[in-house]
Formats: structure tokens, sequence, C-alpha cells
DNA sequence: ATATAAAAAGATATAAAACTCTTTTAATAT
DNA sequence: ATATTAAAAGAGTTTTATATCTTTTTATAT
């Protein structure tokens, strides 16, 4: 469904959202640790959130990522396109360069409503909706 | 959502009943055109779908792949599980090795109908079912 | 029996995704 | 100013998925 990348990607804006509400902003090795990520490869991740402005950071001494409660607004379908771009919009389940009402592939209408629920899911929760049930231990980020 | 394997597979599982019903059987490279996959790797899923029993083949002149009216009682999810494997029934959403109701993820419990739909959706089609609306060109396998 | 057609099998190649390492830049504290 | 800390950037490697090529086996028709 979502690659890696993007795996990874959601669990650590969900943990730094986390770790920014109580105030102090995470490194690498914290992310990488608090989501069960590579350190080098949620370091890629990350620079990539950053650079597209769904999170922030700051360099040296006391330094790290962090999130504004601007950046809570942040949805689950900001995240996964900017890391995965459109493809779960646009992608035919089949796989067809043109899939649609009129030239439809096979199971195109069995799946149009999961499809709309699979999007509506990732647009309708934002990263900010995740900080009140992670601290009551309502989910978990790693096993 | 499916690998590249297993979008091939489905459709030439519905390319190859459809030409089971006229009777004939259909070689490789006709099932390589009718799906718009490389000719070497549909063989290969052909090859694998056909150990599975999933379609039946023989060799030689007048050869090819075919299907039985039993064959058409294949859903999509036997398709799936033989290509794919189990991933769609078992696979955490964001990677997690363990997310249950017990210990669920962030998004455990907003993905739980999509996954439960999208599962319905697979064993519920059978092959047998894309017959007849092949036939009256109401959806398409190439573009 | 022989030639031919077609799938099965095995081995190899290519591309993309996942992951790692090294160097550079920027910020802070002393 | 200098040392230190941490992210940014760039380059490289490994693994997995996708695709291709070659050889072998099996069936059919002549």
């Amino acid at each position: 469904m979502f690659s890696k990348t993007c795996e990874y990607g959601i669990k650590a804006m969900i943990f730094v959202a986390q770790k920014s509400k109580e105030g102090s902003r995470v490194g690498i090795k914290e992310i990488a640790k608090g989501t069960a990520a590579p350190e080098h490869f949620i370091a890629k991740i990350m620079q990539e959130l950053g650079r597209k402005k769904l999170v922030h950071s700051i360099k040296g001494p006391n330094g790290g990522f962090y999130m504004d409660k601007f950046d809570l607004k942040t949805s689950l379908a900001d995240i996964v396109k900017a890391l995965d771009g459109n493809s779960i919009y646009s992608d035919c389940v089949l796989g067809l360069k043109t899939c649609n009402e009129k030239k439809p592939c096979p199971v195109h209408d069995q799946y149009r409503d999961i499809k709309k629920n699979l999007i509506q899911m990732i647009e309708e929760n934002t990263i900010g909706d995740f900080n009140t049930k992670l601290d009551s231990g309502k989910f978990f980020l790693v096993n």
C-alpha cells in the first residue's frame, strides 16, 4: 500500500508531534529508535519532509526536529503525497494507464468505494489527531 | 497495492477465461498481447498459476492455457494469495510486525473497515463473474 | 520416427526501493 | 574565535522486484 519510506515517515511525524507537544526537539537517533526505523534512512526521509515544510528543524546543539501547532494540521494524505506522490489517488488497481468511468478496468467499479474510503481516511486524519491518543497508550509506533 | 506480478496475473486469468469460454486455448504470446504484459514475465506467472492449479495448460501444437468451468470459480483472492501471498490479509499499513486490536498501530482502527471491504471484494469476485462483462465491452484489459 | 509447436524450467540481467556511509554546512555554547 | 553538536547533502551499496534469455521437456501432427 505505502512504501517503507512512507510508513516510516508517518510514524516519525506522529513521534515528532508528540515530542513537540512536550516542548522538546528530537534528534534523528531518537526518531529512529522511536519508530524502529534505520537511522540513516529515516534521516533522509525527515530531510525530505523538512524540504516540503511538513516538519521543521534546527541544527547544532539542542537542535533537532520539531513541529509547531500549524504543522499539526498536516494530514496523513499530505505525508503520503510528499513521499509516495499521487499514486494512491491516480493509479489503477490493475495497472492500466487509463482507467476511469468511461474506460474502466475489470475491478474499477468494485474498487471505487474502497478507494474513496481510503482517500477519505488519509485526508481526514491529521497528525494532531494522534497526539492525545498516543499519550494514553491507545496505540503503538513500535512493537 | 498488488505487485505487478499480481496485476498481470489477474488480467491474464480474466483473458484466458474469456478465450476458454470460446473453446480455444491461448498461447503465451496471445496472453501477453491481450494483457499488455511482457511475454517472458507473464510466462513465469502463468507457470506459477499452473503449478497452483488455478489454470491448466497443455504443451505442443494447439497447446496453450485454458480453464474449465471449475476454474471459473477461482476468486481474485485465490489469485492474489497465489502470487502475493497473504500480505494483504496480514500486513499492518504502517509495517508493524504486531498490529491487532490489543496492540494497534495508529491507524489500525481507521483502516479496519477499508481492509474488510477490500478483502470482501477480492473474495466475492470470481473469474467467471468477469466473463459476461468482458463480452459486452463493459471493461478493458489494456488501453 | 521426425519435425514442430508450445509450455516448463533454470539462469541471468536490469531497475527500483531500501538502506548505509562520508562529507559538508549551520547553529549553539563556551 | 573555537569546539561541539546536529541536520543537510551527496555518493554508494544491498536487496528485492521486475524483466529477459536460453535450454529442456512434453505433446501433437505428419
